[in-house]
DNA sequence: CCAGTACTTAGGTTG
DNA sequence: TAAGTACTGG
């Protein structure tokens, strides 16, 4: 048993106690994924099946690393037998192998944040009412907070406090709202994410079979990142745990960061009383990071009042200060921080994959975006758009989810009229409203206008028939034709590849669209590759789990050795040699949001300790003094949460500034080496040139070349040209150009990127 | 019905 | 700023 060996003393007993509850608090570095993976491995050493092991992860990056790792330790066969994944992909496989219970087919649709969106967007407007009291976002979080605390629709509407709520915000119609959209999601075949969960307990709540074969199967339970479980989720691993007790969490109070959706710390403290006979191990020994970042953490977290005592310590080194920088917009930020990298890389003959950039929110990460594209840096953005999230790829998988489903309203809504087949906004409205009289899907329509009769032409009818035959003769060949193959037939029939490859003007994103649908198949060839014997290859298997995929994979595309940039929330549970936390500004982080109550505040604070204790060997803070938002220079001042960390762990920096000149120097100079290694992970703004944004030239006084009347220029776009007027000052510096080829055009100079041919 | 344009308004983190 | 929506003329 040597795998025991690499364990220290703590790590140790918490593995080796496989059975009755447990709770393990995981400080920060402390080895938690080591010693969760070792204990499943150690489970099956001592033979328990892995069949009656489940292990609930909160990524699907979670899931897979351990997966692997476990395989490692015991092989993999055996590891695949676990049942390993997030709450929303295990129990969305066990809803869908019991929806008949629940009424729902087994092929279910899983609608996204956009489809739930669009589809509120939908009842709100049928309801006629004002969407500026009822906002999509907070009609979707009141839902959303709803479900996770396990209120139907008859519950939230009987709720006198629930009802006082929404009559003081101004939304009393928020519970007509909430049955309407659960009606709607039951009709179309399709759960939303907190439907997962929502619909679990619904299961387990009603059919005492299912749960007690449940029970008797997950006979060993376990959860990682106890702390970032809500209370839907808890009360499933409450129930299945009832029996056999072999219930093992994991997580740590101090980085609980997902309280915004419905996680509740109350989870940890409701342990206690639901297994009064618990062990508790702690592990308090950090490998991670250095003493003064570990204690610097410390430092700042022992402010919050919520939290479980522990003392978290290393045998580390002493280490670097915490470096902080001040510069004076964000775009300096932007090179700061990348010219900063780029010196230790050299200096220190580091790989670039040994450094990552910290954020609080996901649209600060184009300024160092723009700075690593200008330097060639290879770099990574995690989260933000992903593959599936892109419209070409949603639209295509539009049609595989009617092929599956054809109720799916939302897919239906995208689709129908792309590409164009004539049949207008208007028509549909009609078909929908029809639908929602008779409490049938839009495809009941549009499939017996006798008993749904609809106010439509006879040429649009038509139209939707020939769409409806089309979907119809893609379902036909579901089970007969391996995934890939269907996929391509519907690509085609479908009319989306024309659609993208005679797009008129063949840019990079044009391009990139069409590239994007031909990895999509690619991706279904090498799904019906991976599945063995027995397992179905069909497009409807494929789509199972395609709106709970988040990663774009695309790694093995991209130069391995690059910078990571990501947001703080999808940095859990990894770490850096060197991280570089941005935008420690007040109203940024902590964010403006989070003032109103300590509870917020306290949360901004567990992110903020998050982010630090990423870091081994060094981290930077940097802030900025002023910043664009929506388009307007706001003044930003240093972040409360650097003075909470003690001078003692502190070096201030300030970036030698060579002034005004050298400033702009630099920043041309940028341009010049702009060499735009596009990659697909890129997001798709980032493929705008990048212009003078830099240049403080409209601030401190022009050093660039001056513009004047009379001038030949050269647009990127439109070619040669002469200047004819110039108006407006500064950053709304405008000029009109008489362009022979294309007439004449005003242009920003700012964004017109012109080059001056003579004068 | 469509494409282009004017206007409005964003608060944030994820499966 | 940028994305999404509402409007307008073809």
């Amino acid at each position: 048993m040597s795998y025991l060996d690499e364990l220290n003393e703590s790590q140790r007993v918490a593995v080796e106690n496989i059975h009755g509850p447990t709770m393990v608090i995981a400080g920060a570095g402390s080895g938690k994924t080591r010693v969760l993976t070792y204990r499943i491995a150690h489970m099956m050493e001592n033979k328990i099946d892995p069949f009656n092991i489940m292990a609930l992860t909160f990524t699907n990056k979670a899931a897979k690393e351990m997966t692997q790792r476990i395989g490692e330790i015991v092989g993999d066969g055996e590891a695949r037998n676990i049942t390993m994944g997030t709450f929303h992909s295990v129990f969305s496989r066990i809803l869908r192998y019991n929806a008949d219970r629940l009424g729902y087919p087994s092929n279910f649709t899983i609608y996204d944040t956009q489809d739930s969106k669009s589809l509120l967007k939908e009842i709100l407007k049928g309801f006629s009412l004002d969407d500026k009291a009822y906002k999509v976002s907070n009609v979707l979080g009141r839902i959303s907070s709803a479900k996770n605390n396990l209120i139907s629709p008859d519950d939230y509407s009987n709720n006198a406090n629930i009802q006082s709520e929404d009559k003081m915000s101004k939304r009393p119609e928020m519970a007509k709202i909430y049955r309407a959209y659960a009606k709607r999601c039951f009709n179309a075949g399709a759960m939303d994410f907190d439907d997962l969960l929502y619909q679990t307990n619904v299961l387990l709540r009603d059919f005492p079979d299912v749960l007690a074969h449940y029970q008797q199967k997950f006979q060993y339970i376990l959860v990682d990142e106890y702390q970032d479980t809500n209370y839907s989720q808890y009360l499933i691993v409450k129930k299945l745990a009832a029996v056999y007790e072999n219930i093992c969490v994991v997580g740590d109070d101090a980085q609980s960061i997902y309280s915004f959706r419905g996680a509740n710390i109350q989870n940890i403290l409701n342990f206690k009383k639901d297994y009064p006979d618990f062990k508790l191990f702690k592990l308090e020994q950090n490998y991670r990071s250095t003493k003064n970042i570990v204690q610097a953490a410390n430092g700042v977290i022992a402010r919050n009042k919520d939290q479980i005592k522990k003392t978290v310590w290393t045998d580390n080194v002493e280490g670097d200060k915490i470096t902080v920088v001040r510069t004076l917009t964000d775009n300096e930020e932007g090179r700061v921080v990348i010219n900063k990298i780029f010196d230790k890389s050299k200096n220190e003959g580091l790989g670039y994959k040994n450094f990552a950039i910290l954020y609080r929110t996901n649209r600060q990460s184009r300024t160092f975006e723009e700075t690593l594209r200008k330097l060639s840096i290879p770099y990574r953005i995690y989260g933000g758009l992903s593959f599936y999230q892109r419209k070409e790829i949603k639209d295509l998988l539009a049609y595989f989810r009617l092929t599956a489903n054809p109720h799916d309203n939302e897919a239906i809504k995208r689709v129908i009229n792309y590409p164009k087949r004539g049949i207008g906004a208007t028509s549909m409205q009609k078909v929908l409203i029809a639908a929602n009289e008779y409490g049938v899907s839009f495809w009941d329509v549009i499939n017996d206008f006798q008993t749904y009769p609809v106010d439509i032409n006879n040429g649009t009818i038509n139209k939707m028939l020939d769409f409806a035959t089309m979907i119809k003769s893609f379902a036909a060949q579901l089970d007969r034709l391996d995934a890939n193959i269907l996929a391509e037939e519907i690509a085609k029939t479908s009319g989306i590849l024309k659609e993208l490859r005679t797009d008129k003007d063949k840019g990079p994103e044009e391009v990139e669209r069409y590239q994007n649908i031909e990895e999509l198949i690619s991706a279904i060839q090498t799904f019906v590759e991976g599945q063995i014997e027995g397992e179905s290859k069909s497009l409807s298997e494929f789509m199972l789990d395609v709106a709970l995929l988040t990663d774009a994979e695309e790694d093995n595309k991209i130069d391995p050795d690059h910078v990571t940039l990501m947001t703080i929330h999808s940095s859990k549970g990894l770490e850096f040699p060197h991280v570089y936390l941005v935008g420690l500004e007040e109203n940024l982080f902590p964010s403006q949001l989070a003032l109103n109550s300590r509870t917020e505040l306290e949360e901004e604070r567990r992110l903020f300790y998050v982010a630090i204790t990423r870091a081994k060997d060094t981290c930077t803070l940097s802030y900025s003094n002023s910043r664009f938002q929506w388009g307007k220079l706001i003044t930003c001042e240093a972040s409360r949460f650097i003075d909470e960390v003690d001078d003692k762990f502190l070096s201030f920096e300030t970036p030698e500034r060579m002034g005004g000149r050298s400033l702009n120097n630099r920043g041309s100079s940028f341009d010049r080496s702009f060499t735009g290694g596009l990659n697909k992970s890129f997001t798709s703004k980032s493929l705008k040139p990048i212009n003078s944004i830099n240049s403080k030239s409209s601030i401190k006084g022009s050093s660039e070349l001056e513009i004047k009347v009379g001038y030949n220029v050269e647009h990127d776009r439109f070619g040669k040209g002469k200047i004819i007027k110039l108006e407006g000052a500064d950053a709304d510096k405008k000029a009109t150009i008489f362009f022979p080829n294309h007439g004449s055009k005003t242009v920003l100079l700012r964004f017109a990127n012109l080059k001056i041919l003579d004068f």
